[in-house]
DNA sequence: TGCCAGGCCGGGT
DNA sequence: ACCCGGCATGGC
């Protein structure tokens, strides 16, 4: 039986949202141009700082690898040497180089292609492909081909514990289903809200909990 | 100076 | 089904 870890009370999922909105307004993600550049960005972020993998992105556009074509004749030591700033280069090297493969193999090399199929087929065939967990799934999902789903990340994780809205013990799963669950089947809503989580994230909930002038002060339950 | 960042995989229990 | 070590650079 499907057991809850999430304390939050539905209805206050949307009111959260709001006051984020409010306090912060639009986001305008993802940090990234194209489906492509955001999708290579999923998968270099992961465990990583932005910071890290923005240079790497840059260093990609600069060499003019940053397109489906380079990416997939670019030789995998050289494309690690490029993205060496983001970390774990050799395994992002590979992973990108495998799900450059999967578009041309899948999609006749058509990010377009891929985006008309359904986002519970999407979503199955990303999580199989190695290198490609939920997070970079649901990335890839909702930034780079506007899919409905939720991205639940380590900024979210962390502001449903700090403020006593979920127990250690909630899944990915778990917690994207909330999420789905208890709010309006709006994309631009879903893309919004992770984009202030981690924004929230990362001003207001990192180290040292600044609460003081955190828009979610007020829904503090511990 | 060490610790950690927008994860994921594979092997062990 | 979980738990853990490995993967690696750059910022504070």
């Amino acid at each position: 039986m499907s057991q809850t870890n999430i304390l939050l009370r539905p209805g206050k999922l949307h009111d959260i949202y709001n006051t984020l909105f409010q306090a912060i307004g639009p986001r305008g993600w993802w940090p990234g141009e194209t489906p492509l550049e955001i999708a290579i960005g999923a998968i270099l972020t992961q465990n990583t700082s932005w910071k890290n993998v923005d240079k790497a992105i840059t260093t990609l556009k600069q060499k003019n690898w940053l397109s489906l074509e380079k990416l997939r004749d670019v030789p995998e030591a050289e494309l690690a040497d490029a993205i060496r700033s983001s970390g774990y280069f050799n395994q992002k090297a590979k992973k990108t180089k495998i799900f450059i493969r999967y578009i041309y193999e899948r999609y006749n090399g058509s990010l377009e292609k891929m985006a008309e199929r359904s986002v519970e087929k999407l979503r199955e065939e990303l999580l199989a492909i190695y290198g490609i967990g939920p997070e970079t799934a649901d990335s890839i999902l909702l930034y780079a081909l506007g899919k409905q789903t939720f991205v639940v990340d380590a900024y979210t994780r962390r502001i449903f514990l700090r403020h006593g809205w979920m127990t250690e013990k909630a899944t990915y799963e778990e917690i994207r289903q909330f999420f789905l669950t208890h709010l309006p089947r709006d994309i631009q809503l879903y893309n919004e809200f992770h984009a202030l989580l981690v924004f929230v994230g990362n001003r207001f909930c990192r180290r040292k909990p600044i609460c003081d002038r955190c828009p979610l002060k007020k829904y503090l339950t511990t």
